[in-house]
Parts: structure tokens; sequence; C-alpha cells
DNA sequence: AGAATAGTGTCTCTGAGACAATATCAA
DNA sequence: TTGATATTGTCTCAGAGACACTATTCT
């Protein structure tokens, strides 16, 4: 028996939305392994640091996101011997999914621009490093099983925002339309998803109240895709 | 900057039905760290090894169960610094969920009897290793959140069971009781979950219809705690 | 006024749950 | 027959979805 000797790397799926488009953080590789090929954020764990540390540690490194504002969650561990043949050592991945609202500060947070964020549909097409291309399949399908039974969705906006935002985020993660009437129901209707300002917000047409997240975490019942 | 090396453990939260109740496998340890304590089963990947193809070689090895019957997947994986202070290594611990039904076989399966099913609500009380009472209480929450929205169930089961077997799975695990008449009409009107055999089995009141379970591995709509 | 967006009313349909009623066996 | 368990019937209520309608702004 021999028994296994491994680094540890915490990886990422970072989203957001952008325009009303699902867009996912990539980095084009700078180490020596993989060297130039589009992968996830991420990096090995330090001394001392868990993976959720690490996590956080490569988001600020990386793509420029700050703790604030993100969310973040395992997703999954990647362990396959072969999932990284240009190390001699194993590399496990312990893979994590974070939820981020598109703020301002984000695009130009970084020094480096590494990160980019793409269009998750162009994301799944291009050809990723080692097994990132399941790992963000997987990450996607998380995110959207979550937005049923969960109230993640407030992790993609910014602290108040109308309800239309809010519908924007599920049409977008899901890909599909939602009534405004039913959907504006719901929300109300689940105590704690959302918390009235008494502020409006001006568009183009009627005014819309503003929201603030709310307490609650689990959507119960849930909302179905 | 320092980079991580560590060893990989694969620790298993595995349940079964006896005489009604849920029981979990836990160990005696033999090894020298927290050796004698209470401890899920597990243990390190070998070279060639996936956490996975571990966590079969450990259930078949401590807890005497093949792999066919057994349904197992991934949990979490615990990597925090702290959580091993018995090696200088750092120990990660890929947990896995493995839901097996009480074959007979399985009681006297394993050469040493290194295992012992225990009562769930004992095994919370019972001091365990490193954070294994942190995985168990996370391998429980999983199991019973399943119940909700898959048809794992039957995981819990022989190939051919009744409905009241059924129902008494989702009682044990859940801890409550279920219409008898409301639960059949919610089984059999989700296409997949069972599918009948046409035996019946006859016992102290009326013969009850068997069945096995069907290809389906969702329920939509859920079936609600 | 007309277009655009926000939000309410209302109807229908499905499914969950309570619980009565019936079916079929063992003792 | 009685008791136990299995299964079907029936009623009510909550919630999802379709969609008509009202409200309030901008151009």
């Amino acid at each position: 028996m021999t028994r296994l000797t491994a680094w540890i790397a915490a990886d990422i799926v970072a989203l957001t939305l952008r325009g009303g488009e699902l867009h996912v953080a990539l980095v084009r590789r700078k180490a020596a392994a993989a060297h130039g090929q589009w992968a996830l954020p991420g990096g090995f764990l330090l001394d001392g640091e868990s993976a959720e540390q690490a996590a956080y540690r490569e988001l600020a490194e990386e793509v420029g996101l700050r703790g604030d504002g993100v969310r973040l969650e395992q997703l999954a561990t990647y362990a396959a011997p072969d999932r990284d043949t240009e190390h001699r050592t194993r590399v496990v991945s312990v893979a994590h999914l974070a939820l981020a609202a598109n703020l301002p500060e984000t695009v130009a947070g970084t020094d480096a621009d590494e990160a980019h964020w793409v269009p998750v549909a162009e994301a799944l097409e291009r050809p990723l490093a080692f097994d990132h291309a399941t790992i963000l399949r997987d990450g996607l399908e998380r995110a959207r099983a979550k937005l049923e039974y969960a109230t993640t969705a407030t992790a993609f906006l910014p602290p108040e925002f109308t309800m239309s935002e809010l519908r924007g985020v599920y049409e977008a993660v899901w890909g599909v339309r939602l009534d405004p009437a039913n959907f504006n129901r719901k929300v109300i209707g689940t105590p704690g998803f959302v918390v009235e300002t008494g502020q409006q917000r001006r568009g183009r047409g009627r005014p819309a109240s503003v929201y603030r997240a709310g307490d609650a975490t689990r959507l119960n019942p849930p909302i179905t895709r």
C-alpha cells in the first residue's frame, strides 16, 4: 500500500450578471501547468489555510472580488487520479461556487486584469484546462437548482433592487421567461425573502418599489423552473 | 508562500435501517491517531485511487458492505487546518454518504467485526474522533433532504418491497408519521418511482402488493417533510 | 395620447392532506 | 367474528399559472 500525498487546489465557479446575461469568471493560466489555457480561477491551499479561505483569497487576487457581497459555498471535490496529468503529484480540487453582484468596482478591481467575465454559453463551448469544463457544468447546475429552494438570487444583485431585477436573475440563470404578476405574488408571499424599503425607482414606465434582501434563506414552497 | 501537502481521506456516513430505526456505521479506531475512539469508517486514498473508489474499498474492508446494493455519493470535503491535530501532515477528508439495505449478509460480512451499526440518536450523543460529529450531522441532513426530491428511499430496501416498507423508510429517516393513503397515491402517481411486480406479500392484515424500484431518480413535485 | 413598465384581480387546475369507507387477510 | 393492514373515495384547501385589468410614469 502506498498512501497518497496530494496538493489541494481551491477552484471557483464565479458567476455574475452583466447586461441581463449570466457570466462566469475565466482566467488565462500563467503557471507552467496548462500554461496559456483558459481555466477557472483558483490555486493551491497554503499552510494554515482552509479551502474556503483559499477560495476567498484567490477570488480577491485573480478576479478582484472582495469577500463582502460575494456568496461562497463549497460545490464538490474532484480527485480522480488522471484529472491533472501535468503534475507528478496528485492534485485534488475542492471546487466552490461564488455568486456576486456586478458592482462597478468589480470590473477594474484587479491590478493585473487576469480574469475575464465570459457569457456562460460561450464558456461552455470553450476548451478549459484539466476537468474545469465538468466543474463549470456542475456549478451551473447547482446555481440553477439553488434558485428553486433558496433565496440566493439576491446574491446576484446590489443591496437594493426592484422586483424586475430579481425576476431578471431567475430569467437569466434559468433561461426562461417568468410571468411578472405571478412572480411578484410568489416573492411577496414568501416571508423574509425581500423587505420593502419604501423607496421607489423610476424608469421608462410606472415606478417600481425598491426592496432589500430579507432574513429568509429557504423558499418553502419552492419556485419551480 | 508555502504550498500545502496533504493526505486525502475518504470517510463515509453509512446509513441503514434496522428494525424500523435509522442506524449509522461506526468503527473503533485501530490506528495510532485517535486510537480507540469512535469514528466514521474511512481511510486514506492510495496511489491511483479516486475518492469514490477509496470509499467503496473502505466500506468493504471496514463495514463488510459490497458495492452492489450500496448507493454512494459525495457529501462534502472537510479541510480545516485544525481538523486533525494528531498528524503533522494536513488531512483532508472527502466525506461520502452511503445508503444500504440491511441485508442479512451485511451483519456478519466482515472478518473482523470492526464496524457496529449504531442508532443515529445514540451516535449523535457519542463523542467521535476529529470532526466526525459534524460530518455525521451533515450526512444526516443530506439524507433527509434527498428523500424529498429523489427516489433514494429505495436504497434502504431490498430489491423487492411493499408500500409500507417504503413508507417506513420515510418515517424512520424523517422521524414523522405519514398518512398511508396519501403516501400510496403520491408514490404511485410519480411515474417511474416504483414498478409493481404483480406479487403479493401476506402478513397480519390484507396482503400488500410488492414493488421494485423504477427508473426515475427525481421526484417532481417533491414529497414534503 | 400612446408606449412602457408595475402591480392587482380572478379563474382554473393540480396536488396535498384529512379522514371516511372498503378490501382481504390471520387468528 | 375481530383485529390488523392495504387500498380506494371524497372533500377541502393552498398554491401555480394564464391572463385580463388597473396604475403610473415618460415621450
